[in-house]
DNA sequence: GTACGACCTACAGTAACTGTAGGTTCAAGG
DNA sequence: CCTTGAACCTACAGTTACTGTAGGTCGTAC
């Protein structure tokens, strides 16, 4: 068939990788593609197409459940886009919230390893930062949810 | 017992939920404490220490296996803290390297959202851009390590 | 003595993949 | 036509750092 694709050519178009595609299809994120007598699935553009979505809102730090309300709503086009746009604002909400920590991070990082002079853990002054809160300049309110 | 804690009050003087502290032990990172007669933990102020000393370095971006180093190398205080010192800079790094993701991710979901002016899907910009990476002025190198 | 909150263990679930084992298919070269 | 080897297939376990649940026990205040 001349515009059907493996599953091999799909990730290499899309910078995804073939068990990521193959989850994805488990998950009910892309539909399942044709096979072959033999059994391995062969895709077309369309396919392509909507991996494509998937990975650049993936590479915008949407989550797979914020991506498959975009790829519903995205199906009806006489539809408002009233839903898209509150993702996306969430989207960037949430960002803007997850800078703001890292820079805190960013800050109180630096200022420890700036001031780490001594040459012994004894008077390390990394160690005794991370072991008292206290000579922090920011008071974090940590979320569990900042897996870094 | 004068100073001794149960695992609620330890986790209310640190912040930390008491499944967490458990799990803390059950991976090794915090020592089995004393128990009662009924098998319930009993803290003193040693543990309530390190577990301060891991949760601000969680809070500071550390993952568990780099703060079991940390917390290694810390235990002997005639050690070079050249160790501590490297750990700290790679942490610095990372948080540096996801601010830049973050903050490329920003610019391209304010862009989108300022750009969504129609109010039918058909001519939604954002579900536009999303569907077309080349329609985006930076290029992502996603990393899924960045689980957003 | 009883009530009730805090404790106990063990295990399943979370997000979004990634990796592995063990087997099959496809296309090119001889 | 046959072989070879890369690419494919399924199924399932593992990753990180917890969180939640079920079903039962303990401790203490009244």
């Amino acid at each position: 068939m001349a515009d059907s694709l493996t599953i091999g050519d799909l990730g290499r178009q899309t910078g995804c990788k073939v068990q990521t595609i193959r989850y994805y299809e488990q998950i009910g994120l892309m539909p399942q593609p044709f096979r072959t007598s033999g059994n391995q699935r062969r895709y077309d553009p369309t396919h392509a197409e909507r991996l494509a979505f998937i990975r650049h809102s993936r590479e915008l730090g949407f989550s797979l459940v914020a991506i498959r309300q975009l790829l519903n709503v995205s199906d009806d086009p006489e539809r408002s886009c009233e839903t898209v746009d509150m993702i996306a604002r969430d989207q960037l909400q949430e960002v803007n919230r997850r800078i703001k920590s890292l820079n805190a991070m960013k800050s109180e990082l630096e200022r420890m390893i700036r001031q780490c002079r001594g040459d012994k853990i004894a008077e390390c002054r990394i160690i005794e930062v991370l072991s008292d809160h206290s000579l922090c300049l920011t008071d974090y309110h940590y979320d569990p949810a900042d897996r870094i």
